[in-house]
DNA sequence: ATGAAAGCGCTAACAG
DNA sequence: CTGTTAGCGCTTTCAT
């Protein structure tokens, strides 16, 4: 009975074991199973053969300290519950797993250091390279390191202009300032716009001249401006700077004595927020408030009236992401690449048109 | 100008790097580092200082080809989409992060073989360890395998007992017996019950003995044999032999002559389904129709009339996976545990009386 | 407490 | 086409 140095059942066959119960050397064995160089079809017979036989799976790990590749990506998020991240992560996974990579996750909760640590243990673990939704577009040292260091980093629902990065995004200015053009276009003119910006994770909570919420403010407060509105920000509420609940948001402006017509959530999770205060005060969508939110959620087609949305490309955006980090983890070195995929105004029952006054 | 062996801006400070500049031997620095062994004060202070001026950050895949420890753990999980696992993942990341773990995530769709082919995978990335929501528990011989090799597996969501592998679940006859009750105890004699059964992926679909839903099923068959109703398939409705569409399946069953007064939803997918069915046909809940599901997800609290649910402890069975896991990894050698964790039904506004007839 | 040397499993130059 | 020789970066006996 030999002594073997890894004790339990057998020890996992290795290519010398390959190589012998072949009857060649170990190059021969390892060129024959990971498939380069040359090697005489006899000789990949027989190595392919005994692996089989020994039931040999190559060590990963032993090969990307000498590749220098993990074939890992790493996928940096906000939370993984939120449905708009869970559909990015369901793209990304799919789309790497296709492309031979394997995907570690983690949630930062729109917290920067948060971010900043997973990237590191990330780093530290060798991902071949990292998509990021970043939590702040302000202190991308961690990106733009990374970046660096020839880990290359794809930036997914905010870029980062000076990052000079890949980036995955939508055109959020664009799809909000459409969206409001539409109530407006029913006769809308007292139009709530309600918007965490940042997610409020800290206390003072500066807003973010970068993120999502900014831009699809700034597309409310555009649309309005056309539309002859000088005072955008009446019906405007953001939570970020109280850390408010969007159901208080929403009650509060409704309860006001000219209350909007016509509201507009930033995205799913204040949609929903906003819809339970409007049925807690007996009002009814569309008929005292129509109601357009940005994400098209599983719910949004279940409830009656069925919620109009701004549909993004939830899926796409991780699948692209992962097209875009792949190709440069393989050595593309092009130009940087800027995707803006569109968004789709999904109307549904949930407008109603408001009579123009005197009409 | 020496030649590196890099390209790039500067090739990664390594130990023995670390060491020349501290001036000790790569022991020395290993053991200061890595915080074993014994190293006098002064070496570990003056290695500490040398890494920090060279940014040493230690290499994972090398430390992890010796240890054979990766700190990484695998989770494999039918859809990330679905709100039931998004909570699981959710507890699995942030329980392993707290615990010096990274999670590794793939998705089944609840298909045997992208099971097989994902623990394989995972494997060859040599995870620590294996969290896995099976998709069928029968062919359970890949993780029995991983299990046998030294791979510790933990069983989330349901249980496979010949395995004799750590579990966490909840009692899913026990909730849906109890939720049937409840709705007998409101005066329902006609109790629909909506079930996918294994999402019905494949095509004949064979009901999976120790899947949650058959269990579900199980517990509403007995609820309902208690209240001395024997016949308890009429209003039971499984799509996976059909592969039908909740809503569809829904809607089949509230034209019939004699249609439920009640509905039990084994999953929030399907609830709305259900949901969206229930509102096309004009019918209200609860007056017309009584409406419980299993899991309680953001929109539950939301729509109007708030839906009774049975909710499961999403995070918390994700954090229990992993607690076991970890303990499994570093050495725990105890009984096989079987966690249940405890469901609740949360009472809201979807279930109304039914007066007893010729009251 | 420290250093020297061996080696994890694999790939990559370099001969032949 | 094949084998020999190094060596990735780290930990770990084993001496000292």
């Amino acid at each position: 009975m030999t002594t073997n140095r890894r004790s339990g059942p057998h020890r996992p066959a290795t290519i010398p074991d390959v190589a012998r119960e072949a009857g060649v050397s170990r190059s021969t064995a390892s060129r024959a199973l990971a498939g380069y160089g040359s090697v005489s079809p006899q000789a990949r017979e027989r190595v392919r053969a005994a692996a089989d036989r020994l039931g040999y799976r190559a060590n990963q790990l032993a090969r990307s300290m000498i590749t220098g590749r993990t074939h890992t990506l790493g996928a940096v998020i906000a939370d993984i519950q939120n449905p708009f991240f869970a559909g990015v992560t369901r793209g990304i996974t799919d789309a790497a797993r296709a492309a031979g990579y394997q995907v570690l996750l983690a949630n930062t909760d729109e917290d920067p250091a948060a971010e900043q640590a997973a990237v590191k243990t990330l780093r530290d673990k060798h991902v071949d390279g990292l998509i990021v939704a970043p939590a702040a577009t302000t202190d991308a040292g961690h990106l733009a390191a990374a970046h660096a260091a020839g880990c290359p980093v794809v930036l997914l629902d905010r870029d980062i202009p000076d990052l000079g990065m890949d980036s995955v995004t939508v055109d959020n200015h664009g799809a909000a300032r459409d969206a409001v053009r539409r109530l407006l276009a029913a006769g809308h003119r007292r139009i709530a716009l309600v918007s965490l910006v940042g997610d409020g994770v800290r206390d003072p909570a500066p807003v973010d001249p970068g993120s999502t919420g900014l831009a699809r403010i700034e597309g409310y407060r555009s649309a309005l401006r056309e539309a002859g509105i000088a005072d955008t920000d009446t019906y405007l509420r953001m939570g970020a700077f109280h850390q408010q609940d969007p159901a208080d948001l929403a009650r509060d402006l409704l309860a006001a004595p000219e209350p909007p017509t016509a509201l507009f959530a930033t995205d799913s999770v204040i949609a929903l927020g906003v819809l339970s205060a409007v049925r807690d005060l007996g009002l009814r969508v569309p008929e005292d408030l129509s109601l357009v939110t940005f994400d098209d959620t599983d719910w949004a087609r279940a409830v009656r009236p069925r919620i109009s949305v701004v549909a993004q490309p939830v899926q796409e955006l991780g699948a692209r992401a992962v097209r875009a980090l792949v190709s440069r983890v393989q050595g593309g070195t092009g130009e940087r690449e800027h995707i803006t995929l569109p968004t789709r105004f999904i109307a549904r029952e949930s407008v109603a048109a408001v009579p123009p006054p005197g009409g």
